[in-house]
DNA sequence: GTGTTCAGTGAACGCTGTTCACAAAGTGTC
DNA sequence: GACACTTTGTGAACAGCGTTCACTGAACAC
């Protein structure tokens, strides 16, 4: 039976033709200009053809969050392979920062659109992306713990929420407001890591909180 | 010649009307659901009578993000009056929050949606009321550095603004995924201040990077 | 009373996402 | 080869959107 197959793959092929072009449009003029019928004239179909591929517009917007992680987990694979734990964390956030400031429009389709398609991408995916990519960060932090170089008792699952939201904000800032911030990104990324690690440079040790 | 006083006067309400109405859209259903349409009908005149009191719909957007960053400002101003640095440093994140929290909409609309809305409310304000928010990060750091309990060559304006990105990460990502992130958001804010104070718990001083 | 100004409007233009009855082509069965 | 069925694709339509424009009607100045 060769036929179905066939017809199978030609359906696959056209699903992914309209997903290229649909990248294409949101990479080139965001998502906001991603037009059901744009999409259709590009892949020289009619609209309606778009809608027995995908439910509907919401559905191809998954489809290219979902992919975009995927590209944000390729960016941090590097990453992994440094051995430190604390360089491992700075290349993580710096990879993090270099993916948002070049993939600005997927960075923003993934984290700062619909709040529907962000958790989608955490703890029901399949293979739960958000969760592998959160390791990236809580591992770093594990190891050191294990190390004694960090506290016994530091929760590092919430220290690691904390580092993925100053990178998240480096990032959506700059998408956000790029006249704003005078610094450069990946500066401001190599702070937080200090910061993150040391604190604030000249900071007393006996300034510590007492408790 | 109070006829055209009042004539002035009865377009300023107008005004506000249309404006009050459109702010309770974007309260209640986000930005995305502000028509001109529904705004119209919501003050019982015509779609095109919105026309004569704004450019379109991307100046009411920018003016309910001018009074959407009023009302932050409002949130901060108690901590102005905290003395100590570090509290007012802390004080103030805890109010950035609470106010990214209790007014998401308000809060999406001014610093996740266009980056016009936001480039707007810096740098180019009739007050800069940007600046004016981002004093409230440089000056204690400012202080701090006066008290000499922080380094003389720290570069207080890129402290600030990572300090500023950890805050805007942590009410964005709540924002965006609010299943993910398990802690909650204050106690992030918590974590955010002390570590970028005193780095890792536990992290010894021997640590800290040689340069 | 006359001329002018101006807030307000209905209708239209060109978009948008989505649906649905329908056509056409390909496949399986007799 | 003829028929039925499934799949693929479509044109037209619906309801909504932001925006524009010729036009009305009332209030004003003289």
């Amino acid at each position: 039976m060769g036929i179905s197959e066939r017809k199978e793959r030609q359906r696959a092929e056209l699903r992914e033709r309209i997903l290229k072009a649909a990248r294409e449009m949101v990479v080139r003029e965001g998502f906001g200009a991603l037009s059901m019928r744009k999409l259709a004239e590009a892949i020289e179909y009619a609209p309606a053809t778009l809608y027995l591929h995908f439910e509907n517009r919401d559905e191809i917007a998954r489809e290219l969050s979902v992919r975009g992680f995927q590209q944000l987990l390729e960016y941090l694979a590097p990453a992994a392979r440094v051995e430190e734990p604390m360089e491992r964390l700075t290349a993580a956030a710096r990879a993090y920062v270099r993916f948002g400031l070049e993939q600005p429009e997927t960075y923003r389709l993934i984290f700062m659109e619909d709040p529907k398609l962000t958790t989608a991408l955490f703890g029901e995916g399949k293979e739960d992306a958000g969760a592998k990519a959160f390791a990236f960060l809580v591992q770093p932090l594990e190891e050191l713990k294990a190390a004694g170089r960090l506290a016994a008792d530091a929760d590092t699952r919430q220290l690691a929420e904390v580092f993925w939201a100053g990178v998240h904000g480096i990032v959506s800032l700059k998408l956000t407001c790029p006249g704003f911030q005078g610094t450069e990104a990946d500066v401001l990324a190599s702070t937080l890591v200090t910061t993150f690690f040391h604190g604030l440079p000249g900071m007393k040790e006996a300034q510590r909180p007492s408790g």
